[in-house]
RNA sequence: GGGCUCGUAGCUCAGCAUGGACAGAGCGAACGCCUCCUAAGCGUUAGGUCGAGGGUUCGAAUCCCUCCGGGCCCGCCA
């Protein structure tokens, strides 16, 4: 929190000072130097005026420090120094910076290190999505995570965030385990103790992407299906309908399990008989971004011209619409753009606590809250569809989006390591990785990985906790595997593909999830085995050891890492901040006594500041979805 | 062929948007630290032509160009 009003003042007093100079106007930056011997804040500007001014920048920086020596007195900045290579190097004057920290952290832990930057905007996250077909495997866990910590980042930051999931239930992958079910004579119970989703993706899904190679006859009930599917009234249709339902349920389960939640299913049935495409058609129309094409290969279609791309055929020759038809008009009605025709009803009661609603024509009540009409809608789906995206958010810009904003949110894919590739029987030579493939079965469940790393965690926490009853184990591990799946799914960059590996995965220690919880489960047993209560206004100023200060410091920036997250719609910079956060505070923890420091003032300033750590920690960890540990 | 993207230590990755001070972590390896708040921890050592070349600049891992290598996307399929 404090961290920022410091980094304002250094730019405050820099400016001052520059204006006294006379400096001409330049961009200048003020961030951490790369070593902390140089101090806590450090600014190039010497180097930007070395041209204009004509003189070297070491010249520069000394006269800029002279006259900032004299401003510091009464501020959070400590020294300005002028270091021989250019640079003006800062240091905070840690005995007022401690103490507003630490008191704000202690003071208000529900919402420390929380930021305004939404103010209340409304943003519409849509994530999740997997064809209610199969079960969730690693790749959609991805998806999951990114969406829903994204959706925390959202909230942290003060905007209002909806969390939509998209459920394709009139597509292809669907109509194959209906072909399963009721032509090629699928049993439509699992075997005993199968979830009905992997049973649905492992076999018959599997199964018959392998028969219709041999049975073309199939195809053509691939085709059959299809259509009853769209006109919906059938008895088939309704067969198609139960089944969905049937995996869509399980695939949630899943889904809360990683602690995802979500506001509304949209059934993209109900878009395509909602006739929302006509009305969409016809916007596309009137803005001129659709033509009728009347020659060339795509003689009698419908199509938009997209910039630097081939032409987009939206209505086939024969009159039918593309996919391209859901996606636009779908987009259309996130945005807000088109009449929201859309009735809701309320789906299931959730794991925090929520109602998810369901999309529904006709009946059901009208939104009791807004779903859609987000200033901004994010969409996470992997990069491969980067393309088609693209041409959606143009058009949107294009039939008057205005203000609002359509963006999708990439990331690369999660592909098998060599070593699980080989688990399936497969041998990639020198490749370092292969993609996985839902219709030949190669791929790993996310309930397969939750239980994998549950069970290890399992073993891990008996081992430390012989006291723990079978309840406390299960929970502990439960807690541990998902923030170690969490953690992994988000601590790179969206744009690098994850090359999973089902036994490094299973690492509790180093950079990991479990090694943040740790961090604070050590922090919370020195405040336990203390037996006092902590003195929010403790003599912070005796916090003077070095491994003491470097947690106050990373403590002080946690809200500017939120804002930052949220701005740049990174999940991962909370992430390495998290783990920073553990690392400061394990080394505090190896070096600097609490419990058996002999002075009363002493000790309790550093309880304050392990109990403050821990809010800290625990906030990052939330918006992480990472359960925080008393003891694991 | 065109577009997008990645290429930093043996492996997995930070740093790149807004160029600056000796390029940072984790894993793996070797060695060390529990009579002391949970060793899921901490430390030491070894390990780098920042894919290659050119350019811009006082200064480039970071910006620009070319090339090389990996991946993805380019259907009147969804």
């Amino acid at each position: 929190m404090t961290f920022r009003l410091f980094k304002d003042e250094v730019r405050r007093l820099l400016q001052q000072a520059l204006d006294d100079a006379g400096c001409p106007k330049v961009d200048f930056d003020v961030s951490e130097p790369q070593h902390k011997e140089f101090g806590d804040l450090a600014c190039n500007v010497a180097f930007q005026l070395a041209k204009p001014l004509k003189k070297a920048p070491p010249k520069i920086a000394a006269e800029l420090v002279e006259g900032l020596k004299l401003k510091i007195r009464d501020t959070l900045v400590l020294s300005a120094e002028a270091h021989p290579a250019g640079h003006i190097n800062f240091k905070a004057d840690y005995s007022r910076l401690s103490s507003a920290t630490l008191a704000r952290a202690l003071k208000s832990p529900e919402n420390y290190g929380y930021h305004d930057s939404g103010q209340g905007r409304h943003i519409v996250i849509e994530h999740t999505s997997v064809n209610p077909n199969k079960a969730l495997h690693v790749g959609h866990m991805r998806n999951v995570i990114i969406g829903d910590v994204l959706y925390r980042i959202m909230k942290a930051t003060n905007h209002r965030a909806t969390v939509l999931n998209y459920v394709d239930d009139s597509g292809l992958q669907v109509a194959d385990i209906v072909v399963g079910f009721k032509f090629a004579g699928f049993d439509v119970e699992p075997p005993k103790g199968k979830k009905f989703d992997h049973y649905c993706g492992d076999a018959v899904y599997v199964k018959i992407n392998e028969m219709y190679e041999k049975d073309p006859p199939l195809v053509e009930k691939r085709k059959l299906v299809l259509k009853e599917m769209e006109e919906g009234k059938s008895e088939l249709a309704r067969f198609a309908a139960d089944i969905t339902l049937r995996v869509l349920n399980e695939q949630l389960k899943t889904c809360w399990r990683m602690r995802a939640r979500y506001d509304l299913l949209n059934f993209e049935s109900h878009i395509v008989v909602s006739k929302l495409w006509g009305k969409a058609f016809e916007l596309l129309k009137n803005s001129k971004i659709t033509h009728f094409e009347e020659e060339g290969k795509n003689k009698g279609c419908w199509v938009i011209e997209a910039k630097d791309e081939e032409d987009k055929v939206l209505v086939r020759s024969d009159g039918t619409a593309t996919y391209i038809a859901k996606d636009i008009p779908y987009a259309a009605w996130k945005l807000g753009l088109v009449d929201d025709p859309f009735s809701y009803h309320e789906f299931v009661g959730q794991w925090d606590g929520s109602t998810l609603y369901a999309t529904m024509l006709g009946g059901g009540k009208p939104a009791s809250k807004e779903f859609n009409g987000g200033e901004r809608v994010i969409t996470i789906i992997d990069s491969r569809q980067a393309r088609l995206q693209r041409i959606i958010s143009q058009v949107l810009s294009k039939i008057g989006a205005g203000t609002r904003e359509y963006f999708h949110l990439g990331y690369e894919a999660v592909t098998l390591s060599s070593d699980t590739a080989k688990a399936f029987g497969i041998d990639i030579g020198d490749r370092q990785f292969m993609h996985m493939s839902g219709r030949k079965g190669i791929y790993v469940n996310a309930d397969y990985v939750l239980d994998t790393l549950h069970a290890k965690a399992y073993e891990e926490v008996k081992m430390r906790n012989p006291g723990f009853t079978e309840q406390q184990l299960n929970a502990t591990a439960e807690e541990v595997a998902i923030s170690a799946i969490r953690y992994n799914m988000i601590k790179q960059d969206l744009d690098k593909i994850i090359t999973f590996d089902v036994k490094e995965s299973l690492s509790l220690e180093g950079d990991t999830g479990p090694y943040l919880q740790y961090a604070y489960a050590r922090s919370q047993r020195i405040l336990e085995k203390s037996g006092q209560t902590v003195d929010n206004d403790a003599r912070f100023e005796l916090l003077t050891h070095e491994a003491e200060i470097a947690m106050i410091k990373e403590i002080a920036k946690l809200d500017l890492v939120v804002e930052d997250a949220a701005r740049s719609l990174s999940p991962k910079s909370l992430a390495r901040y998290s783990y920073i956060l553990a690392t400061t505070f394990n080394l505090f923890y190896e070096k600097v006594p609490v419990l058996k420091e002999g002075n009363a003032d002493i000790r309790m300033a550093r309880l304050a500041l392990v109990k403050a750590l821990g809010v800290a920690l625990k906030n990052a960890l939330d918006v992480l979805g990472i359960t925080a540990l008393d003891r694991m």
